[in-house]
RNA sequence: GGGUAGAUACCGAAGUGGCCAACCGGGGCAGACUGUAAAUCUGCUGUCUUACGACUUCGAAGGUUCGAAUCCUUCUCUGCCCA
């Protein structure tokens, strides 16, 4: 039965008996998942729940798409330590529209309803806030421990932020959701949403939680303001290098979590992880993207082969190495590295031209097109 | 509204007139070692400079002083207590 299914990997299943009798009446689902479009990309933690999306879908239901982009100005306060910074309107749109795009690469186009929040929210007179505001207490929005953290270390919490659970408790009452799916930090939000559905006499939303990605540092939750993730439009090389870069217990996580195994207990951990590596890419990619990663990152990282490994190609400017470098890093990989940093990493033997470490960061140096220039252990160049 | 404590680099946190570009911890970066893993070791972590050194920083703006993160004035912001 496909309840089975669905509770598969989940951290919290409420409302599990609403859920089943609207199955057993055959009734066909919304299913919603909020994202706040808090920064351009979507990245792996939220293919988690992408992932579980899609298997509503595949059962018939309909997936519901909100796009938070009127509470996205709010920022959600879940997990936060300080306040976010808000957002612009232009920032929040522009990111929304590729929201949409990479929601695509798990999810099927047909039967996704997408919608923006400001629908609703943009056009609330300050009467139905404030009823809105009425319909909670100010002691269960400050029973997050979120909150309470903040406050018992002394820390700011602004009004607006109480606001957000209730915000995105209303989008459920607005799309007349069946279920939402969160991680496991949002249980607290989208329980607001029962409340709210159940007041305005609709039948409660199912609650499903599933468990946080870790980044790929392994300690913080998977986020774009941490940069530690794997983005879903990120090129192949990028999503394979970056899984490759995880330590081993993060490893057994991901598999658990992204591939829904167990990590192979018989097989040499590289191995295992170079196979997790080719999986996450075929799935945003293709399998023959994914293979020719995997040959790339062998080239150059195993091997220490640059020559034969797909590097950025530099038109040098300078013959300087630090002049040179800093244009590197510019123009192959959109970084801003001060000339002290570069200095600071040639003198520990970072900078590279042809495998050799150049000593000395005021040695001018003779370029021939075809020398590779390495500047750190991820970042090279082919000179020109 | 009254009282009181505070604002230091990515974060935490020392420093209360010169030895401060600022102790220390975390984080980050690089190198060695490796499996671009972990652990470990080493170095770096304001900008410019080959070094010497120069310049800009300690909430903001002024001021005192030979000299200020440190003293004074005003302002902005935040916590806590009281109303």
């Amino acid at each position: 039965m496909s309840l089975e299914i669905f509770r598969r990997g989940t951290v919290h299943f409420i409302g599990e008996k609403e859920l089943s009798d609207k199955l057993a009446a055959g009734q066909k689902l919304r299913v919603k998942l909020g994202v706040d479009p808090t920064s351009p990309d979507l990245h792996l933690g939220h293919s988690v729940a992408l992932t579980k999306l899609r298997q509503f879908q595949d059962f018939g239901h309909t997936v519901v798409l909100i796009i938070g982009d009127f509470t996205a100005m709010v920022g959600d306060p879940t997990g936060r330590s300080a306040t976010r910074p808000q957002l612009t309107r232009e920032e929040v749109l522009h990111n929304a529209e590729t929201y949409k795009e990479q929601a695509f690469k798990v999810l099927n186009r047909d039967g996704v309803e997408v919608v923006h929040n400001s629908e609703w929210f943009g056009r609330m007179t300050y009467s139905e806030v404030l009823k809105l505001n009425a319909q909670a207490t100010m002691q269960q929005m400050l029973q997050r421990e979120d909150f309470r953290n903040r406050i018992d270390s002394a820390q700011e919490v602004r009004l607006h932020e109480i606001q957000y659970p209730l915000m995105q408790g209303w989008d459920s009452v607005m799309v007349r959701s069946d279920v939402e799916i969160g991680g496991s930090d949002q249980l607290f939000n989208n329980l607001v949403g029962r409340d709210l559905q159940k007041a305005q006499g609709m039948s409660p939303q199912a609650v499903i939680t599933l468990p946080l990605l870790e980044g790929l540092d392994g300690v913080k939750k998977m986020s774009k303001s941490y940069g530690n993730y794997i983005g879903l439009s990120e090129p192949a090389s990028e999503i394979f290098g970056k899984a490759m870069s995880i330590s081993d217990t993060l490893m057994a996580r991901y598999y658990e979590l992204l591939l829904g195994e167990l990590l192979p207990a018989d097989v040499h951990p590289m191995e295992a992880k170079k196979s997790l590596a080719m999986r996450l890419t075929a799935r945003f990619h293709d399998d023959a993207a994914a293979a020719s990663a995997r040959e790339n990152w062998e080239a150059r990282f195993s091997k220490k082969d640059l020559e034969a490994a797909d590097l950025p190609s530099l038109r040098p400017a300078s013959t300087n190495p630090i002049t040179l470098a800093a244009q590197a890093y510019k123009e192959c990989f959109n970084l801003e590295r001060s000339n002290s940093q570069i200095r600071q990493l040639v003198q520990q033997g970072s900078l590279q031209l042809n495998g050799q470490k150049l000593a000395d960061a005021k040695a001018e140096l003779t370029l021939t097109p075809g020398d590779i220039l390495k500047l750190d252990k991820t970042h090279s160049v082919r000179i020109l």
